[in-house]
DNA sequence: TGCAAAGTTTCAATAGGTGCAAAGTATGGC
DNA sequence: GCCATACTTTGCACCTATTGAAACTTTGCA
C-alpha cells in the first residue's frame, strides 16, 4: 500500500481530490452551469487559477478518471489468449469494460450522478463522446496490433465501431426511456453482444 | 422559384449566408480559434450581437446545414418499400445520406475544408459526434416506427448504433491514416456495407 | 540551514455568450 | 403617402472560462 509518496505528491492527490469531490458535490446541489470554477476552487480551498492547472477544463472535472476504464480494457486488448480471434479479443474486452463500470467500488456512489450529468448537459454529452471515440480508436488500433494478419486498421474500426457504437446507442436509449441503470447496462451488453455475434458468424465462412 | 420570400425573410437569408461564408473564409485562413466572432461578424457587416441572433454559438456556423442530410435520411426511412425488412431499410437510408455526402452540389466545395475544421478542432469533433449520435437516436426511432413488430426501441438502437458507429469509425480512421477523401468514403461505405451484411445473415434465421 | 525546483496566488486580459432597452426597418391597413 | 405594429439590429453592461506573467511559498535535498 505504501506508495512512497513525497509530501508534495501526497498534497496534490489530495488537493485533485478535494477539488473533483467539490464539483460534483456543487454541481449535483446547483447544477453544472449554475456552479462557477471559482467556487469549485473555493469549496476546496485553492485558487481559481490552481484549479486550471490540475484539470485542462471544467469539463475535465467529469471525466477525470475516464482513462483508468480505457486502459484496462487496452489491456485485454493486448493480451490475446493463445486461439483467440480478433472477434473474441473484442467480446473479453468489451466484458471487461462492462464489468469495470458494474464493479468499481469507487465508481458505485458516484456514477449515477455523473452518468445524469453527462446525459443531460448537452457540453458534457459532446464531450464524453469524444472521449468515447477517441477510445475507440485506440482500440480498433490495439485490435489491428493484436492481429494484424486477420485485421487491416480499417476493419478492425469497423468491428470496433460496430459493437461499440451499437452498445453506446442502445444503452443511452434505454436509459432515456425511463431505464434503470441496471436496464440501461443490460441492454448495453445485449446489444453489443448481438453485434459481436452478427459479426461473428459472419465472418466465419470466409476464414 | 419563386418563394414568395418578403424582403425580410431575403434580407435575413443573405445575411446567414454571408455569415457563414465570411466564416468559412476566416476559418480556412487563420485557423477556427484565431479567429474571433466579432471578426466573422465584421466580415459580414453585422454587429457581434446579431451573429448570436441567428447562431447559438461559434461552432454552430460549422454544422448549420447538417440538418437537411438528417432530414433526408429519416424521410427514406418514413418510406419504406413493400416486403422491406428493417435492414434493409436501414441499407438504403445509409446509402442515400452517402449519396448526400457525395452528390450535393453546394457541399462539393466547402466539405473538405469543413471536414478538416472538424476533424482538427476538439471542440468540433465533440460537437459533431453529438449531432451525429443525436441523429442516430432520431434515426433509431424513425426505425422502430416503421418496423415496430420486428424491432424493438432498444433493437432498432443497437443496429443503427452499430451501421453508423462502424461506418463513421472506418471513415475517420481512414483519413487519418492519410486516406483521400473518396478513400474515407468508401471505407465508410465498406464498413457499413459489413456491418449490414453481418446482421442481416444474422438475423435472417431466426425469423 | 539554504538553495533550486515545483507549486500557488494574484492580477490582468481575451473571448464567448446573454440580457436588456433604444433605434431602425418592414408590413399591413387606412 | 402615413401610421401603428411587429420584427431586427445594435450598443452596452456583465458574467464566466481560460490563459499569461510575475511575485511568493513550500518542498526536496545537499
Amino acid at each position: 500500500m505504501s506508495e512512497a509518496l513525497g509530501l508534495r505528491e501526497r498534497k496534490k492527490l489530495r488537493t485533485r481530490h478535494a477539488l473533483i469531490a467539490a464539483a460534483l458535490d456543487l454541481f449535483m446541489e446547483k447544477g453544472y452551469e449554475q456552479t462557477t470554477v471559482s467556487e469549485i476552487a473555493a469549496a476546496a480551498d485553492v485558487s481559481t487559477r490552481t484549479f486550471f492547472s490540475y484539470f485542462a477544463s471544467k469539463e475535465d472535472v467529469i471525466f477525470s478518471n475516464s482513462r483508468e476504464g480505457v486502459e484496462s480494457v487496452l489491456r485485454v486488448i493486448a493480451e490475446p489468449r493463445p486461439g483467440d480471434r480478433a472477434i473474441d479479443l473484442l467480446a473479453r474486452a468489451v466484458d471487461s469494460g462492462f464489468s469495470a463500470i458494474t464493479l468499481d467500488e469507487q465508481l458505485q456512489g458516484e456514477i449515477g450522478p455523473i452518468n445524469h450529468l453527462v446525459m443531460t448537459v448537452p457540453s458534457l454529452r459532446a464531450r464524453g463522446l469524444l472521449l468515447l471515440f477517441e477510445s475507440q480508436r485506440e482500440l480498433a488500433e490495439a485490435l489491428h496490433r493484436a492481429c494484424p494478419e486477420e485485421l487491416s486498421l480499417v476493419e478492425a474500426s469497423a468491428i470496433v465501431g460496430a459493437v461499440i457504437g451499437g452498445g453506446k446507442l442502445a444503452t443511452v436509449v434505454s436509459l432515456s426511456n425511463g431505464g434503470s441503470a441496471e436496464e440501461m447496462l443490460k441492454a448495453g451488453r445485449e446489444a453489443s453482444a448481438l453485434v459481436l455475434s452478427a459479426l461473428r458468424t459472419a465472418s466465419t465462412p470466409p476464414l
